[in-house]
DNA sequence: TCTGGGGTCCTAGGACCC
DNA sequence: TCTGGGGTCCTAGGACCC
């Protein structure tokens, strides 16, 4: 009888390379040869550069302003960011993983863990992440790297060291012990999971410069010192595994809608159409997980970059009498936590809306306390998602107004190839 | 002119209580 | 005159992630 390969616990971690750039390829096959960059929202700064970009003094984050002549001399290909696209391409990824393996964990846009022991199909384990990385290739076009370990975060270094060294060939295993502790000393302790700027810093004034002196720290000492997440890491560094798989998508605990101003806005009148429409957005994402919220805030800022003006940024939060996640209450309740915040003068950069204290509507149908909400309000607003499902924007509160100066800049947004029939890209 | 957005988790410290 | 100590709960802020 023969012992499957993995009895011990396995992880994979599938990660989309330079996503978004490779997204805006995919439909433009006439960008091959050139750098592309991806820029966030209102075209602010770069957030995802091809291979070609990332060899090009263009730092990660740079704002775009600062680096548009760079740009412009390397004849490089600039999109604002399109999430429209992102999702749907990254959905279809998803469903290709979750083909290939039983048991996997959307982590993010671009990534998910794998659960690989006692995957069948799957006995040498680096054939298996060419297996994955090939089919991601063919049925969608787009590349993944594949890191394999005994534990998420040394998937995750893994991952890490297949995209950096060509030698792999974008997939590394790292269930050996020996490969293990020569990647590891390889690796600068920031790039571990977990481990960020500030917690480098201090790391590294300890001595502690590679993720394999960390590895082979006291996990006491670093939980007394740290904390017990980086207690934690540690362990998981060692190939034991702390972090379980997580399939199930938990409903978020918060829901945020904020966003800088295209323009700065200076009217009250102005701000309260932006409010408005990012209550509507946080409203829509709430009802779409079947939450409501008990609790929300408003938070208004001027910019902090502003050299000649004071910076001037506040916030308030109110408690609602009973959870609702009917735009009109909640919108409301935003407009009168914006009059008291509001202050003439600054020139606001930026806004946004907070849901907290949420809870599932299932829950509150047999509480006395808290009623929920009525079932007009929640087949009307039923009723609004499916339309603005289907065109978005085709209801909304009269007070967002249709157009603002303050609304988001995206001057090179691509089209949405897929999930627009009057999009689709053409094909000659 | 122009510097993203949306999350999670942990900890420290204050308020309050007995 | 003398001004404790331990526990819980909550919140703000920090650090991290993509």
């Amino acid at each position: 009888m023969s012992v499957p390969l993995n009895t011990k616990r396995c992880f994979a971690l599938v990660d989309c390379n330079n996503f978004y750039a490779s997204c805006e390829r995919l439909f433009r096959p006439d960008l091959k040869q050139r750098p592309v960059v991806v820029l966030s929202n209102n075209d602010g700064c770069i957030i995802a550069r091809c291979a070609l970009a990332k060899q090009l003094p263009i730092p990660m984050g740079a704002p775009f302003h600062q680096v548009k002549p760079l740009l412009k001399q390397h004849r490089v290909a600039v999109f604002s960011s399109n999430y429209a696209l992102y999702g749907d391409l990254s959905s279809r990824v998803m469903q290709t993983l979750e083909q290939l393996a039983p048991k996997v964990e959307i982590y993010s846009i671009d990534e998910a863990f794998l659960e690989l022991s006692g995957v069948e199909s799957c006995q040498d384990l680096t054939d298996f992440g060419q297996h994955i990385r090939q089919t991601i290739q063919q049925q969608l076009g787009l590349p993944v790297c594949v890191g394999i370990a005994p534990s998420k975060t040394l998937a995750k270094l893994a991952n890490y060291a297949a995209k950096k060294y060509p030698q792999f060939d974008g997939v590394l295993d790292l269930t050996d012990s020996h490969k293990r502790l020569h990647i590891l000393a390889r690796t600068p302790v920031q790039e571990v999971w977990g481990v960020g700027r500030k917690l480098a810093e201090r790391l590294q004034a300890m001595n502690i410069d590679t993720a394999l002196q960390l590895a082979r720290a006291c996990p006491e000492q670093i939980r007394k010192k740290f904390s017990v997440v980086l207690a934690r890491t540690v362990n998981e560094l060692n190939g034991i595994a702390c972090l379980a798989l997580d399939e199930v998508q938990e409903p978020k605990q918060q829901i945020i809608s904020s966003r800088s101003f295209g323009q700065r806005v200076k009217e009250k009148s102005a701000m309260q159409q932006a409010i408005t429409l990012y209550i509507s957005r946080a409203a829509e994402k709430l009802r779409a997980q079947h939450s409501l919220a008990r609790q929300l805030s408003v938070f208004i800022r001027s910019s902090r970059f502003d050299q000649k003006a004071r910076f001037f940024g506040d916030q308030a939060s109110l408690v609602l009498e009973s959870p609702s996640s009917d735009s009109r209450v909640l919108q409301q309740a935003a407009m009168q936590l914006l009059d008291r915040i509001w202050r003439d003068g600054p020139s606001y950069a930026k806004a946004g809306v907070v849901l907290n204290d949420l809870c599932s509507v299932q829950g509150l149908q047999s509480s006395l306390f808290s009623p929920p909400p009525s079932e007009r309000s929640q087949r009307l607003m039923a009723t609004i998602d499916q339309l603005n499902q289907k065109h978005r924007g085709s209801v909304f509160i009269a007070r967002q107004g249709r157009d603002g100066d303050w609304q988001m800049q995206q001057r090179f947004l691509s089209p949405a190839y897929t999930t627009r029939w009057d999009q689709l890209p053409e094909v000659y």
